[in-house]
RNA sequence: GCACCCGUAGUUCAGCGGAUUAGAAUGCUUGGCUUCGAACCAAGUGGUCGCAGGUUCGAAUCCUGCCGGGUGUACCA
């Protein structure tokens, strides 16, 4: 591809002289392998009819390189058709390594303790540790990290419940066996959320009570809150786990960025912050953004002090980053931007390194959702319901497989647009989903198992294989756009479309047994590497069997 | 009010910073397993790409305006 777009354009050079960036396309099969719309974008310089001008190009790029076919179609578009040799080369290029030398820090998971982990916390999850994947396969030095936040109004309210319910009495906590905590702590959390709507009174207490998050100068206040932070990481960890995320290497809690925080902000005080009503404020409108207190008037760092304190520390930690990325909920690009442009003021060397990628919301559409804790989805049921489903099919419902179809119905779509969860589709199992996927890798590592002879690269194209070994071509394009723009969408997309593709070969050419045995067993093996290649990217375990 | 995001088949979504007849999946109607796994394949059905202008040889794609939906908009994160 780099070959033909380079001596396109010094043909076009030596032509006309003109200097031109040349893109070249994936056209419909029937066209031929790539097509380019130069000759059009060239039509109005050089004052010449489009197909001619087309011609003129195609006649010289024909011996440039392996062509089987050059033409000129439509009102202008030169169509290539690889050699084969040139179209079965292209299986063995590698996604490009953009990233050589780069450090980033990415956040791959971000759920409160005292709070119930819910669908959309495992969304931003998945993302961000695809993201990571994308990352590391473009070659960057990749550092997972987490954040949560430890401290304030969620934490009064579930405080308030579980100091309710105990009379603060640790041993009651310690009775509780380990496999109904979440559901303790969800339920803590709901009773305090609701009370702080009904009662006064209760808003009062729960308020003191989140103040006390951030001293634990009580034995049984920090006690009790220590416990029951621990039951929450050990949730959030093991629920991260089985969605099949890379281990974080650094957690951040919201309590230990106070400090920095402020002290950055009053330090940058005036100049980057304005101080009203012994508040500290930054006007993020002239950044995009809205203008935002960080630093109350009571002296506590508010979520904006909070995250540029977690920007510091992460800075300290990782003096070489390139780059710092945080996956979060859209809804709060807008204050993220503020939080960007008051760092990168702060702490100018930041200048360009942090980055925000705001997702949409999951929504759920109603359907049967029985066993929900709340307004919630639990993610543990979500998995019932997938292994449910694979077992009604005859399959073994492991981990594995099950995280990885929900990881695929939420990596297939775009980042930005909300997701809409529609948890009996997710579980079909059939179309377009994760489970499509590993049963196609499966099927084709057992005609693998099958296969007698010791599997070769294949050494020719015949025709009835065009359409798959161009398909397998395109992996390493479409990797790369997904790797420059850090979507996995894309890859979603192209591995949906390989693994169709050798279906319908699957469908109709034989192997084992058959004369081109060999032949078509090295093509299989191609396209298996390929789509486990394209699933490790996603995160997506490639089962040899289901 | 202002800012950002979104609006493509009944539904859920692709459409790669423009191009040849707008694609999948799902749904519905059919056909295909004594041969490598039918969680599969094939055929049919289904769209004034929210609306209206503009730029261009060419617009779902770029620009402007409008309509509709969502989110945010200083002491909760």
């Amino acid at each position: 591809m780099e070959k033909t777009i380079a001596a396109i354009i010094s043909i076009v050079q030596e032509l006309y002289s003109i200097d031109l960036r040349v893109q070249l396309d994936r056209p419909d099969p029937k066209f031929g392998d790539y097509s380019t719309n130069v000759a059009l974008q060239l039509a109005k310089q050089v004052g010449k009819n489009p197909r001619d001008t087309a011609t003129e190009i195609a006649d010289k790029l024909k011996a440039t390189g392996d062509y089987a076919d050059v033409t000129v179609a439509g009102p202008g578009f030169i169509n290539l058709t690889l050699g084969d040799k040139a179209l079965l080369d292209l299986t063995r290029v590698n996604p490009g390594q953009i990233r050589q030398g780069q450090t980033v820090v990415i956040e791959t998971n971000n759920p409160n303790p005292f709070k119930a982990m819910h669908i959309g916390h495992a969304y931003n999850a998945i993302l961000a540790d695809t993201m990571a994947n994308l990352l590391a396969v473009s070659a960057a030095t990749v550092r997972r990290v987490s954040y949560h936040g430890d401290v304030g109004t969620h934490v009064g309210k579930s405080m308030w419940a579980i100091l309710k319910e105990t009379g603060g009495d640790i041993e009651k906590l310690e009775a509780i066996p380990v496999d109904e905590r979440n559901i303790f702590m969800n339920k803590m959390y709901a009773i305090g959320a609701q009370a702080a709507k009904d009662s006064d009174e209760a808003k009062k207490e729960i308020d003191e009570l989140a103040k006390q998050s951030f001293v634990l100068d009580d034995p049984t206040y920090k006690a009790i809150y220590d416990m029951c932070a621990m039951w929450s990481y050990e949730q959030i960890d093991r629920i991260v786990a089985r969605i099949g995320n890379v281990p974080i290497e650094r957690r951040y809690v919201e309590s230990e960025t106070e400090k920095p925080g402020k002290e950055l902000i009053v330090a940058n005080t005036p100049g980057v912050f304005t101080q009203s009503d012994g508040a500290y404020i930054f006007e993020g409108s002239k950044y995009g953004s809205f203008d935002n207190v960080y630093i109350g008037s009571h002296g506590n760092g508010l979520y904006g002090a909070h995250d540029m304190g977690l920007v510091q520390l992460k800075y300290a930690d990782y003096p070489q980053l390139d780059q710092s990325i945080v996956v979060t909920g859209g809804e709060q690009a807008a204050y993220f931007k503020g939080v960007i442009a008051a760092s990168e003021l702060a702490i100018p060397e930041l200048k360009g390194k942090l980055f925000n990628y705001p997702t949409g919301l999951v929504k759920l559409t109603t359907g049967k959702m029985s066993s929900r804790t709340g307004d919630v989805v639990a993610i543990d049921w979500l998995f019932d319901e997938f292994g449910k489903a694979i077992t009604e099919r005859g399959g073994v419902a492991i981990d594995e497989i099950i995280a990885g179809a929900l990881r695929y119905q939420f990596l297939k779509v775009k980042i930005g647009g909300d997701v809409v969860f529609d948890v009996n589709e997710a579980v079909s199992l059939t179309g377009n989903t994760g489970s499509y996927l590993q049963y196609a890798h499966a099927r084709a590592r057992r005609i693998l198992d099958k296969s007698a002879g010791t599997v070769s690269y294949p050494i020719d194209v015949r025709d009835e294989d065009r359409m798959l070994v161009r398909k397998l071509g395109e992996y390493h394009e479409v990797v790369n756009r997904a790797l420059e723009s850090l979507e996995p969408h894309h890859i979603c997309t192209y591995l949906f479309e390989l693994a169709q593709e050798f279906n319908r070969y699957y469908e109709q050419y034989r192997v084992i047994g058959d004369e081109l045995e060999t032949h078509r067993a090295g093509l299989v093996a191609v396209y298996a590497d390929t789509l486990k290649a394209g699933l490790a990217i996603l995160g997506i375990h490639a089962p040899e069997r289901m």
